[in-house]
DNA sequence: GATCTCCCATTCCTTTATGAATTGAAATTG
DNA sequence: CAATTTCAATTCATAAAGGAATGGGAGATC
């Protein structure tokens, strides 16, 4: 029924507005598309339409995106106490879900998503048939507060609010070398031998700059001669011998391929963290996923001071 | 792009809250799609895809409609707080838009959309071209808070907040009969004739009732012979010469066919108020409308005390 | 200054969602 | 107890929304 009389409060569609804060938020069409699920041309046409229907113009056009105009600032607001209310409903839903089926979104860093989690996951949908599981393998940080995951794997304790978190143990962490590298070569035995060798590092990330600082040595960037930011490529590179490099212990030392190398001082391991919100807490098939994946992961970890 | 990875937080349709409310305040899928300027089908259909979505049975089917289920219950008041932000939207975009164009609606009750309103609309459309006017002829109280009309023509003084009103003058109340029926039954002269005659009323609204008790005389429903609650058939009813009846005497006294009855004592007249809600006086295409509104109907009123 | 990269707008075609009409069930009414 | 009313579910033709591909423009990069 084509109802003109009806009022165009009660018309206009609320999802109008979830496109333009998406579009407010990420400054493209192409951004909020990605992050609604999307298209480009149709965030591009819903956005015209509440403009159209608003009768104001909400963005400047730039080559490089859009950007909230005067008018649209205004908006924004309003449009955030939306999602707020959105949210709320998301979280309060997702609690009353009694069920022990539906999908669990789980992130974790690309090493431990390629070589921890695939035989726990494994586990868990035997276990639970009815609980599907996504894996979203990032090192960038997720955020759980728009549940693009419900349980995130991190190597740092989050500090976000509403977010609960569990110490499930430390990831031992060692230097490496692949075994024809070292034939070729010769064993380092100590932090000074390393400047001789070839060393595989990281472009962007300054990590292990950072921690071989921690560890008292000095190193610029450019001592590596072999550099990658792919977690798993670098693994590769390793592996392959284009020389020393760092790795969880657990990974290497289920290849035959590679070998420790001591230099006579311990790395510091990384911590490794569950992470939920709050509220999924008593969601059943998340607090189901949660507790396997802890049983799971807990012999790739040495134990936390707690257990 | 099938982003399966897509947080359903993000992926979630706001639309469907929006329907989820609006069959929960109406109680029923017609109703909501009458709200919505939407169909059954596409509301219940809504309403399935968002329980699924949830995972929870948000209604209980009734063979009269939908009821809140507990956990619908539970979501209610964030899609309220949901709407309310919506409500804000369309408020301040509607302040911000600054042209002389677009949709005015307008709602009064079905005597005055029918006898005063017409020519007074003709007039505004010949001024300003670029305005769509929607008349709402309705004798049920309509509500401004969700904008089904943008300006209301009302008997009496809203006393909703945010609503800014204008009295614009009053409406002189007479009794009248067609003429054919004088002649038939002769000419009351005073109230106490009234009771040898025949008498139009009201079936539902007891206005006549308590308005001739203020008067000082005291009527049953039961004394009007002939009784109609829609005010426009009820003037029909009267110039067919059903009996004596009450009318505005701009109404009357412009149909050659009746005539009026001096019964010795004055009605009360009724007041005419403009109302609108406070945001639409910084709209400038709805204050103009206003504007002409308040001057086309100042002939057809009694002066008020101000002007 | 030529190339590359990011964007957005447009076009065309597909998919999806929609709504009129029908059926069916339950409750109210005469 | 039959007739009527009031809804929701279903069906199916259709219109509307969506997405892939393409083109074009403005910075950034080297």
């Amino acid at each position: 029924m084509d109802n003109p009389a009806a009022s165009p409060l009660a018309r206009l569609d609320w999802a109008l507005v979830q496109a333009f804060l998406a579009v407010a938020e990420t400054g493209s069409l192409s951004g909020a598309a990605k992050r609604l699920g999307s298209s480009q041309p149709t965030l591009g046409r819903q956005i015209s339409l509440l403009e159209a229907s608003l009768g104001l113009t909400l963005f400047t056009r730039h080559p490089r995106g859009l950007s909230l105009s005067e008018e649209g600032a205004r908006l924004r607001p309003a449009a955030e106490r939306m999602q707020a209310a959105m949210r709320d409903i998301a979280l309060t839903a997702a609690g009353r879900d009694t069920r022990l089926q539906g999908t669990v979104r789980i992130t974790a860093s690309e090493v431990v998503s390629h070589h921890i989690l695939p035989p726990i996951i494994a586990q868990i949908r035997q276990q639970e048939p009815g609980i599907q599981v996504v894996l979203l393998p990032s090192d960038s940080t997720e955020n759980l507060l728009y549940r693009e995951a419900d349980i995130a794997l991190r190597m740092y304790r989050s500090t976000q609010l509403d977010v609960i978190t569990r110490h499930i143990g430390d990831l031992r962490i060692g230097v490496y070398a692949a075994k024809s590298y070292l034939e070729r070569r010769g064993h380092p035995r100590s932090a000074e031998d390393l400047l001789t060798h070839d060393l595989i590092g990281y472009e962007r990330s300054d990590l292990i700059v950072r921690g071989m600082q921690a560890a008292g040595f000095t190193i610029a960037r450019e001592a590596f001669q072999t550099r990658c930011d792919d977690q798993n490529t670098y693994w590769q590179l390793l592996r392959a011998g284009c020389g020393i490099g760092f790795s969880q212990s657990g990974v290497a030392e289920a290849d035959p391929q590679v070998e420790q190398i001591d230099l006579g001082f311990a790395i510091p391991p990384l911590p490794l963290w569950l992470a939920a919100h709050q509220a999924m807490r008593a969601t059943p098939r998340i607090a189901r996923v949660w507790k396997l994946l802890a049983a799971g992961l807990a012999p790739h970890v040495t134990a936390p001071r707690s257990a």
